[in-house]
RNA sequence: GGAGGGAUGGCAGAGCGGUCGAAUGCGGCGGUCUUGAAAACCGCUAGGCGAGAGCCUCGUGGGUUCGAAUCCCACUCCCUCCGCCA
């Protein structure tokens, strides 16, 4: 969320914002709310002040009963007045928040322009699109061939946009999940295997909730929600906490599966596994200090690591600059990697880099201590390093062979024990 | 699931109706002393709102009371024991 007395003093550029975001927010109706808060919470500390005086009156009059008396038939009344006021005072206090909550993030300058995904703005693009001197398959008739794939048991078992991995499938998934982890701990982040059920405070924190709540699977009887990314758990970690400057930058690479509903897509990327409910991700999360340099030095070295970990796996992609129209509320700015999907003939998303400012911040309530001793909220980005199912898809479609076998990359061998090719000739 | 115990500042830990935003210790910061360092000694050291006076916060939310860290209720979390269990 963006600082209160910073939204009261720039309404204008709040509503400005708002309206490029494509996002709904009433700051009219904010301000009012604000302004009577801060006229009932004026008149409640009043009282309150007043209350503490003649508590410490009743004291001082001791043994002298009448005085004594007279200041707790005062103190009854301005009780009264408080048990009217107080209530008032939270209500508002809710509202207020309620609002405040759905207040955008203001973009950086460099996001482009633009109504939505259409206008995301191609900042490069790397590798080729492979040529084929065969007819290649799509990832589920592929996967079908090499018996890796049961989406009609999957459906049985949980429904549409279930999946499972069968034979060496299984193991590619559990490969990539590991060359991911390994590659992002190679660069000095600490590993991190976190809850997938959190508590609601983490998806505020996060700004999943209040928008983006029919997103998320809820387990009414406990109170938890499954996380649909690592980085809900990872913000809520260091939530209400005071960091100490000299741990910053705190970088955590966090691997958990991944929820998600998948509400109102329906008839949308039904074919095969690349919008599913459940799948894996490896993420990359940074906490550092409040500077937009930095910001922007770290969301570049993520993108920059991800791209790494794309390259090694030998799939041409391309860099897109999120428009204003396509950004997440709580987004400054945010690049995402699309890989090239052959069955599609175009990109499709697999990885998303994202910096905050203090939005996540200010919401999680993560702060820290800065060398004059001054306390501030800390800047939070995070990053895919790899997501297993569409990275899977990427890699079976652009490595296959004539005979409907898969090649494996190089940099991936490790972790498959050395071998160079998945899966038996069937073509 | 059953039975107990607990949650206080960066940490440890006292307080159990008013003089408590809170003893004490550790840690941190500053100083004295010292060639320098250590030790010793002295001082400062929770967060938020507010221009300020002031107000709020002792896990969270209610309640009792003129007044709650302290009493009551509910919830959350942690610990111990029993049961179950990968």
């Amino acid at each position: 969320m963006l600082d209160l007395a910073f939204i009261r003093e720039n309404p204008e550029l709040i509503k400005e914002v708002a309206r490029r975001r494509k996002t709904a927010v009433d700051v009219a109706a904010l301000l009012a709310l604000d302004s009577d808060l801060r006229s009932v919470r004026r008149q409640a500390e009043e009282q309150r002040a007043e209350q503490n005086r003649l508590s410490k009156a009743i004291q001082q009059a001791g043994s002298d009963k009448e005085a004594r008396d007279g200041f707790i038939q005062q103190g009854r009344a301005v009780a009264a007045l408080l048990k009217e006021l107080e209530p008032r005072e939270r209500e508002l206090e809710a509202r207020l928040r309620e609002l405040w909550l759905l207040v955008p993030n203001i973009p950086d300058a460099s996001v482009p322009e633009g109504a939505g995904e259409d206008d995301n703005v191609e900042v490069k693009r790397v590798g080729a699109p492979r040529t084929f001197d065969f007819e290649p398959l799509d990832h589920v008739a592929l996967m079908r061939g090499l018996d890796w794939l049961d989406l009609e048991r999957a459906a049985k078992i949980a429904g549409s946009r279930s999946y499972i991995l069968k034979g060496e499938a299984v193991l590619l998934d559990l490969a990539l999940m590991q060359f991911a982890l390994s590659r992002i701990v190679r660069k000095g982040f600490t590993p991190l295997l976190v809850p997938a059920m959190a508590k609601e405070f983490c998806f505020i924190g996060n700004s999943q909730f209040p928008r983006g709540r029919e997103q998320t699977y809820s387990l009414e009887a406990d109170d938890l929600y499954l996380v649909g990314t690592a980085e809900v758990s990872i913000t809520g970690m260091h939530s209400g906490e005071i960091l100490r400057e000299e741990d910053l930058p705190v970088l955590y690479v966090g691997y958990s599966p991944c929820y998600r509903r998948e509400a109102g897509t329906y008839g949308k990327d039904t074919r095969g596994i690349l919008r599913v409910h459940q799948f894996e991700k490896v993420e990359q999360y940074v906490i550092c200090k409040a500077d937009h340099e930095e910001s922007v030095q770290w969301h570049e070295s993520l993108l920059a690591n991800a791209e790494e970990i794309v390259l090694a796996l030998e799939l041409p992609y391309r860099v897109l600059n999120i428009c204003t129209g396509d950004l997440g509320d709580a987004k400054v700015k945010g690049y995402d990697i699309e890989c090239w999907i052959p069955s599609e003939n175009r990109y499709r998303e697999t990885h998303s880099d994202s910096y905050f400012h203090d939005y996540q911040a200010r919401r999680a309530d993560i702060r820290y201590r800065d060398g004059e001793g001054t306390v501030r909220y800390v800047h939070t980005l995070n990053n895919t390093a790899l997501a297993s199912t569409r990275t899977i898809i990427a890699l079976l479609e652009n490595h296959q062979r004539a005979d409907g076998t898969v090649a494996i990359p190089e940099a991936l061998r490790p972790f498959l024990g050395g071998q160079a090719t998945l899966g038996k000739p069937w073509r």
